[in-house]
DNA sequence: AATGAATGAGGATTCATTCAT
DNA sequence: CATGAATGAATCCTCATTCAT
């Protein structure tokens, strides 16, 4: 079995798309820093867009395993809910370039790559769904359409990931996060006083 | 006056970049586009980030003008603010593959794309930041930091960029977007029904 | 009379191409140095050789001019000859253009070109033949055939211009002159000391 | 062994570079006339410059190689300081264009092309230097400064390159090459005659 | 399965020269 | 005479992909 070479195809990828992005990445350099031939890397993948792929599918799964066990380590749904915006970033926050949004230069495969990463959005949703039912269940969220929300929460979060992860921006990020929550809570309304 | 061949590259590179983003579009097209020399286009711009720069830069002050007169012709800052929310991505819908995201690795002159995207924000910030303002004077809304809720709002409304603009997300951006409001007005906890 | 243009055009491209070398030079960098359109230049040259075939005939004159000063200003032969060679090097410092023999870039008037730098070097024997045969005739210098020495203490001369100017070399010059014309004097043989 | 390309590549730019000078030759040209895609020449070079670099670098290590079996074929100081001049200039001649003095303004990667000609100058002022010495014990030569008077011959020798090789200039270059050898060995003054 | 040499289709950029105003 | 916008040929370089060994 000489799965080592595709593994270290595959590890060696990962590294060099997320320290370069998709396009700055050539297979030159995934095949020396692989110690592998070039025409190697075609004995397993078709394209360069192929071993891209299944870099992101990787990632993807990682990701939403590691923010599962987190969330799944608190109880109340408030807390399950922080839990999970935080975990979110920490996670997402190495796998920058790899996500990278970088739509162009991936031409035909394009539409899988997308695939992928909704399914990273999805299963960010179906999380987002479990918590708020059990919020709902349990009288602390109150609510019109559970789905509806969850999606709008997770949209939202998306912003953070555009403006902080990939623009680099070198605001406190926790601050907003910690806000968006507040007001996620309880709104921006004076009326809530009543 | 000359300044017809700089405006036929313009705006044949605005179609351009809109239609294949920065990579795809190259300075051939562009020429034969704008039925233009390639070399006049060096008389004008010092190279082809030159031109997207250039592109990218309108793109954004026009956006944020329109922005500003859509809000303006509201009364109410919840109307005013749900104004800023819509026609933000109305007038963006069209900027899609111009503002694009397309990180390729953070580059020297790509810098600059950066900032010109990060005035873009800091505009959005500044609208709402007087929209709160006013409600917060008239007593409709209630916040700790002004500042810091605007920001934290209109990261959030970045996620809906990257999925729905950028990601090309079918579903109806819309319900979300009013979800997303009725959720900053009132919170999503049952408390705030006591 | 509008001859200033032409001056400056002229002023400018010397100094343009003493510093970048015919090639690098671009008419770009003349005219805007030159504070003139480029267009201009070819109300007044035919060509961008045309340009430093003007430069470098006037450099040549320049030159000549005041290195026959130089010499002139010495009684002795001997003096005369030690004058030559020193006053050349300080006068053709600032002439480095002469030497740029940028073979390549030059093309159809490269005979032009070699004719013109020539024209110095031949203006150099005669300055040479001068000297020597006045010493010849004072006796101070026993040769057997002027010309041919003339010309051989010249085509010397250019390897120090070679590697002194042109080279940039860091040695100091006149050590090598000095040694150069002690040989010249003397010779390298014990024998002389009969 | 797949050195042929390689070779193929390296002998047909020396050929190309002979002919044509380092500007005039493109890389389109060497490659076809390879009979090797252009791509293939970026294989085992970094740049059009490294391929001119290498050819220069076995174009001088040649020379110095045949100058230095000429002048061990002699005997006596006399002969072979006779021999260094002559066999230098031999074969120096093919290798005009390669050598070729285009100074162009001093560019970066060129720095290291004059170091490769600076290394020429210095073996030949080493293969002068040891016939110096060998003259002087001998007690055929008599001088103050072997390594001065070494460099001083180099220099000037160069002037005969310059107008004879680079300058194409259509004089017998022997007959000067004589007369400087005449006046290097007696020297001019006529009190040598004492 | 693995290699890595070879390929060649692009694409960005430069610059001397022309010409209408 | 002066202008400077427009031209487009020429050239270097990159890199995904193929293929003989």
């Amino acid at each position: 079995m000489k799965k080592e070479k595709l593994e270290a195809i595959l590890t060696t990828a990962r590294t060099a798309f997320a320290r370069y992005g998709l396009r700055k990445t050539n297979l030159d350099e995934i095949a020396r820093m692989a110690r592998v031939a070039k025409g190697t890397i075609y004995n397993y993948f078709r394209s360069k867009e192929g071993v891209y792929l299944q870099v992101l599918s990787r990632e993807v799964e990682e990701i939403v395993e590691e923010i599962t066990l987190s969330v799944n380590r608190e109880v109340s749904p408030e807390k399950k809910l922080a839990s999970f915006v935080h975990s979110k970033f920490q996670h997402m926050r190495r796998a920058v370039n790899i996500l990278n949004l970088d739509r162009e230069g991936i031409e035909e495969h394009l539409h899988k790559a997308d695939t992928i990463r909704n399914d990273l959005f999805e299963s960010e949703v179906s999380i987002v769904v479990s918590i708020l039912k059990e919020g709902m269940e349990k009288g602390v969220f109150k609510l019109n359409d559970i789905l509806l929300t969850a999606r709008a929460i997770c949209h939202s979060l998306r912003g953070f990931e555009l403006n902080w992860l990939v623009g680099g921006s070198q605001e406190r990020i926790e601050h907003y996060l910690d806000e968006l929550q507040r007001i996620l809570f309880f709104g921006i309304l004076s009326e809530r006083n009543c």
